[in-house]
RNA sequence: GCCCGCUUGGUGGAACUGGUAGACACGACAGACUUAAAAUCUGUUGACCAGAAACGGUCGUGCUGGUUCGAUUCCGGCAGCGGGCACCA
């Protein structure tokens, strides 16, 4: 056995090779060009899985597209700023940015022994001055136009901590590092106002045809247009009223009560009674999670308030304040309709409230009114002038009726909420604004950009340490010179990953980034990343560009023409008996059972989750990369999955992979040095020839997977030529020559995916250095070698297989038909008799039918 | 709870716009080489039935119903799993 592949040497030879010929370098301003970025990164200190995956698509991508000719960009950076820097400083007591700085030291050695072909001069890092300086600008910019504005807002608050907790922190409606029972508060915070653009982003996800259809659904839904009414319900002596958003006017007649949240001025007035306080201060332990005020068992309290419903000024209803009415949405009150909607019923049967039915199901399928809502279409009963009338024509008319009783109107409404950016922390991009005592609030002048971060923080007191940090805060506003105190709140962290894309195409210039420049390389022509972005970052990066544009920034409307999702990769969740997450490296398994590494205990096993520094259920790729190399692990990746499904990560078929290189290797060293020659397929012998079109027929799908990011098919294509090549025995110098082209086509076809050894390979099979296998362009084939003269058609009686037939493509249908009936499977299934009917379909199959 | 997905052999997956289910790989088993092991090479491998073997037969794409000459693919219902739900990124 000869020697193994050697990819310590070959990895580092070429990765310093395209290093020093800045191969990976982007062009301004040049055609043909091609933006392939991968979401920017949070530097938690390791390379993960999920990284690697995504990275090596974008990177076979960014390689396949520059052989092909393109000017590629391809950018890398760190989206620095965030939570876990600062629980890192309160657990470890390091600085966030000293802890962030290392991890982004250690992440990058490990992209680079990737082979990644980033661009590593534009590496941008958000957490640097020179990076936020131009959100700041943006800041005050929004702040001219009126898309930054101020309002108050509830938040989760710790009262132990004094902080303001994320939904993730917050466990079992308990703070997740006190223990203490969280309370909403109320806090004035900074917004941007992305409803102003509802309708421009949701009539601009018409465009988005590179996008997944699920992502542009979610997205759709997520801001949620919907034709409604606001109605005003009043008591009978006219005193109060209350507004109410519905989608559904029609079912006025079936409503049986109102409910209110608890944050509804009506229900803060009667806080004077004890019940009523109780009850508030029970939805406020809820926390701010759409999730936990849908997913609780719903509750209500009577105010004692009746209020007439509006088309029936004889019927009153009755208010109960309620536990599931999201304050921010509509008006923070409802009417609800029982029958006709399931969370309605479900509260309605608890207090023993009327259920009233208003539609009449279409079909009479049996809608059973005592067990469940009935929420689908039909036609009017039981209201008035609605009567006999569709659901869709019910709704218009009431509200016109509505709107000429001078009851409320009919309106549009949007799901989607103005975005708050304010964050209670420390490790973010501070908001460039001055509170003065006569001033108010008070824009930093543009001149004292940046606002920076001060260094000298302690974590040790509980709360914001911008806050109690003796001098920052303390400044002179910029109006009047008197003492004056700076906003001690922090930018979102989605601030900085919604105009990322943008700094990548002029990373050094002085202001946010050069217009044409941008206008040149924008839009980003394939985004790819987790589908846990699919709605939150990819809508904020949406707006941002047309909050952008109305500044005068950038002519780009959409920022993304295609986006990929990746499929998360998932691991198995290990937690102690106490509930502490462990990571798989410090767990052995005995059977069914896990113990820990290091104490021995037992640990629980819990199921598959998406791998995630919160869970510890990573894997860490570095060892992989060490006892393998980096084209080994590119390859492993790319291999089984398609990159859109979800991957459970298991470590088996890396030994494969391995030993698959190695065999490739020898074959490459095999066929050696030759001379470039005219093949001609006459002079080959069958199996030969067979090997030859292979060759090209393997080019011809290779490159079609590769446009359709079928990576797992393509390397399936790449073992099947293997396979077929490894089996041949060239007798002479021409048959040589045959193996040696099939030997050159494969690498350059393995070549965005396993770079290095392709790139050695190539050098191995060409004698010559000069150039890297990228500049050879691309490999094509030729179409004559492609197509076959006869066809292969599998024969079927009543759509069962009964056999095959192979006929030249010019049969005709008549000679096809003689021929399948002429097969004895067939044969002996038609028993005799004659067939009824006979589908042909040219190149696949012919259906017999008796 | 709401929105969006996913479900194919022991395992990861393939099957183009409804047309031969299981490509390619992993694992397993058997054999070769070896004093032995590792490595490497060769072969078998969806389940069941029948058979000495060859040739065969039935079932089978989460469950269930439908459309069709034909359904992994389209439609209805159900189940399980995953993602998102606005302060994790």
């Amino acid at each position: 056995m000869s020697e193994k592949y050697n990819f310590r040497t070959v990895e580092k030879k070429w990765q310093s090779f395209w290093d020093e010929n800045g191969l990976f370098a982007a062009h301004d301003h040049q055609d043909n060009k091609y933006y392939v970025l991968e979401m920017l990164p949070y530097p938690s200190g390791r390379l993960h899985m999920g990284h690697v995956r995504n990275y090596t698509i974008g990177d076979v991508l960014a390689r396949y597209k520059k052989t092909s000719g393109y000017n590629v960009l391809h950018p890398i950076g760190w989206d620095a700023f965030g939570l876990p820097a600062e629980n890192a400083a309160i657990e470890r007591k390091s600085h966030p940015a000293h802890w962030t700085y290392e991890n982004i030291k250690a992440m990058k050695a490990q992209l680079k022994s990737l082979g990644f072909s980033y661009d590593w001069k534009r590496e941008i890092a958000t957490c640097d001055p020179e990076y936020y300086v131009h959100e700041q600008k943006m800041f005050l910019d929004f702040l001219k136009v009126g898309l930054a504005y101020r309002k108050e807002s509830t938040v989760n608050w710790d009262p132990v901590e004094h902080t303001v907790l994320a939904n993730e922190q917050v466990v079992d409606g308990r703070g997740w590092r006190s223990g203490a029972l969280v309370k909403k508060k109320k806090l004035s915070q900074w917004f941007l106002r992305i409803t102003d653009f509802a309708e421009d982003l949701l009539s601009g996800i018409d465009e988005l045809v590179g996008w997944p259809e699920k992502v542009r659904t979610m997205q759709r839904n997520w801001i949620g247009k919907s034709y409604g009414a606001e109605v005003e319900f009043k008591t009978k002596d006219n005193t109060l009223s209350i507004s109410v958003f519905t989608t559904c006017p029609h079912t006025l007649f079936g409503a049986s009560f109102l409910v209110i949240a608890a944050e509804h001025p009506v229900a803060q007035g009667l806080k004077g009674r004890k019940d009523v306080r109780e009850f508030i201060e029970e939805c406020s332990r809820l926390g701010t999670s759409e999730k936990a005020l849908e997913t609780v068992e719903k509750k209500g309290i009577d105010t004692g308030i009746r209020v007439v419903s509006p088309f029936e000024p004889t019927r009153e209803i009755p208010v109960y304040i309620a536990n599931y009415v999201v304050a921010d949405y509509g008006t923070g009150a409802v009417f609800g309709c029982p029958a006709h909607d399931q969370r309605d019923f479900e509260f309605a049967q608890k207090y023993n409230l009327p259920i009233r039915q208003v539609v009449q199901p279409l079909v009479a399928e049996e809608t059973n009114l005592t067990q469940e809502a009935f929420t689908g279409d039909g036609t009017m009963i039981h209201s008035d002038f609605l009567n006999d009338l569709l659901v869709e024509e019910a709704k218009k008319k009431a509200i016109e009726r509505i709107e000429s009783l001078n009851l409320g109107k009919g309106i549009t409404t949007y799901r989607l909420r103005d975005w708050g950016v304010s964050r209670q922390r420390y490790w973010g991009c501070p908001i460039p604004i001055v509170y003065c005592n006569d001033c108010g609030i008070v824009p930093v002048p543009e001149s004292d950009l940046p606002i920076r971060l001060p260094e000298d923080v302690s974590f040790d007191k509980p709360g914001n340490p911008l806050d109690h940090h003796p001098t920052w805060s303390k400044t002179i506003c910029p109006k009047c010179q008197k003492p004056a105190r700076r906003e001690t709140d922090t930018l979102d962290t989605f601030f900085e990953s919604s105009w990322y894309f943008f700094r990548y195409c002029s990373p050094k210039a002085l202001s946010a980034f050069e217009k044409s420049v941008v206008d040149d390389w924008c839009p980003v022509d394939q985004y790819i990343g987790g589908v846990e972005h699919a709605v939150l970052h990819l809508l904020y990066a949406r707006f941002f560009s047309r909050a952008l544009r109305h500044c005068g920034y950038t002519t780009v409307r959409e920022p993304f023409k295609a986006l990929m999702t990746q499929g998360m990769v998932c691991h198995e969740t290990y937690k102690t008996k106490e509930g502490k997450w462990v990571a798989p490296d410090d767990i052995h398994k005995k059977g069914s059972k896990a113990f820990h590494l290091k104490t021995q205990e037992e640990i629980v096993v819990g199921p598959s989750e998406k791998m995630s520094k919160s869970k510890k259920n990573v894997v860490d790729p570095e060892h992989i990369i060490q006892e393998y190399g980096a084209d080994v692990a590119r390859l492993f990746v790319m291999s089984d999955s398609p990159p859109e499904k979800d991957l459970d990560w298991s470590d088996a078929g890396l030994q494969g992979v391995w030993r698959y290189l190695n065999r490739l290797w020898q074959f490459v060293k095999e066929a050696g040095q030759r001379e470039e020659k005219v093949l001609v397929l006459d002079d080959m012998t069958p199996i030969f020839q067979n090997a030859y079109r292979l060759t090209h027929k393997t080019i011809r799908w290779v490159t079609e997977d590769f446009e359709h990011y079928h990576f797992n098919k393509a390397i399936a294509r790449l073992r099947e030529l293997s396979n077929a090549l490894f089996a041949l025995e060239p007798k002479n110098d021409f048959e040589k020559d045959v193996v040696w082209f099939s030997a050159k086509i494969l690498c350059q076809l393995l070549a965005p995916i396993a770079p290095h050894f392709a790139e050695e390979a190539w050098c191995t099979l060409n004698g010559k250095e000069v150039k890297t296998i990228s500049e050879f362009g691309w490999p094509r084939a030729n179409p004559s070698l492609i197509e076959d003269d006869h066809m292969t058609l599998a024969i079927q009686v009543n759509g069962k297989l009964r056999g095959e037939i192979t006929l030249s493509k010019e049969a005709s249908e008549a000679e096809i038909e003689k021929q399948a009936c002429a097969l004895e499977g067939v044969q002996r299934h038609l028993e005799g008799r004659s067939p009824k009917k006979i589908i042909i379909v040219k190149n696949r199959i012919v259906n017999v039918v008796v």
